[in-house]
DNA sequence: CAGTGGTCTAGACCACTGA
DNA sequence: CAGTGGTCTAGACCACTGA
């Protein structure tokens, strides 16, 4: 183990601990330096660190001190769902339901990014596992960002799919909720009206660029997402 | 800006518009250096902060190269509940329904760690905002990792509130999914069973010794969850 | 205005590993 | 075995800012 990420690991040890409470002042790196006898740019390097990872405040003159508290933030994994039914050993489908060109409506309910960047692509489908349908999608996609998607054939390959190999996003936004199904798709999902779905909703960005908003709604228990802090 | 944030945002800006697509090679650090006319150690902190982001691969004697694909890990923003509410501008209350030390039972269906763990405090109850009920949770809490707290007092604070500030968790890992209102407490949020849930399993440890079970089921529609990648 | 962190240099020794 | 990245040193100059 490098001196540096001993360093590193012995102050993040101090605060998980509770030793170092939130705004307990470090040792600067004078003091560090003389303490483990090793040169500043290792020091800096170990609290560099833990500064990005939002355990310490870093200020001039005020010296080091920690943060407020442990971040709240989780990472997320975000499956691709074509690559996790495969996963399970099931067979992925996307069933095309509708495809048009038009422009936004009202009852869409977009933001004003994708509303008015002019002509869209809508596609419905269903999310298949095994010829059981466990997820619906809408998504509504700007063809002045992706003109070539006109192309695309959504009876071989979601547009999920289509748009990563093709124009990767480089910003996204996920927005995590439960729904009712809507008596507009429940039937393709074999569910009553009103039955619980875990709804996803997705805005994707490639640059300044507004690419894709996704509505996918999961059939309760078909799928789980799973976020996670620490070593784990 | 700094030399070593030009340098690492040229190249992060070459991957994200595919100029550099995975498995390419990114020049060697003497290379660059030479490009920029800077030291090595300044090249170095440039490639190290990518490859820990995930963007690179650094491997001795083959070199640098571009990670398979942009990690698909999201940051989930997990806001405190009380905080979240107060943030809406309505009043939060815990409303505290059942409270018992026992052992783990098989419908309790927890995870080994927590079930071998011994005597439990069992706590049930409903988080409120402006007196409207907007989840209900039920969690499980090892006594032998938490003796003190016994004497906690869940009528003027909910119980996750408690362990946070007496012995915040080092890891967590949390399941969202959807789930339908269960007969035995859909009345508590005024719901009829089997009406669309927002279900958060969070399990925590603190270092090696396992903490708390808990789940919550959110009233569709009253909490969502936001996670995000990228600058947005 | 003194101490802090931010950055950078010009070296060095080393472990690793694929041509 | 030559080139790569990993680590570290012993300095330096600077901007910032709170005692």
């Amino acid at each position: 183990m490098a001196l540096h990420d001993r360093i590193r690991t012995e102050i993040e040890g101090q605060i998980l601990s509770g030793a170092l409470k939130p705004g307990d002042k470090v040792p600067s790196e004078h003091e560090l330096m003389a303490h483990y006898g090793c040169s500043r740019m290792t020091v800096s390097k170990a609290l560099t660190a833990l500064s990005g990872a939002g355990l310490l405040q870093r200020r001039k003159r005020a010296g080091t001190v920690v943060a407020p508290r442990p971040t709240e933030t989780m990472v997320l994994d975000v499956p691709d769902l074509a690559v996790e039914i495969a996963r399970r050993g099931q067979a992925y489908r996307f069933r095309l339901i509708a495809r048009e060109v038009r422009k936004a409506r009202p009852e869409d309910a977009l933001d004003d990014g994708l509303a008015r960047a002019g002509p869209l692509l809508f596609v419905r489908g269903v999310h298949c596992a095994d010829d059981v349908p466990i997820a619906h999608e809408a998504r509504y996609i700007s063809l002045a960002a992706v003109p070539e998607i006109v192309e695309a054939d959504f009876t071989r390959e979601s547009p999920g799919s289509w748009l990563l190999r093709h124009i990767p996003w480089t910003e996204a936004e996920n927005r995590i909720g439960a729904v009712g199904a809507d008596a507009a798709w429940a039937p393709l999902l074999n569910l009553e009206p009103g039955a619980a779905c875990l709804s996803i909703e997705r805005k994707t960005w490639r640059g300044e660029a507004r690419i894709t908003l996704v509505r996918q709604s999961f059939v309760a228990g078909s799928f789980e997402l799973v976020a996670r802090f620490g070593a784990a």
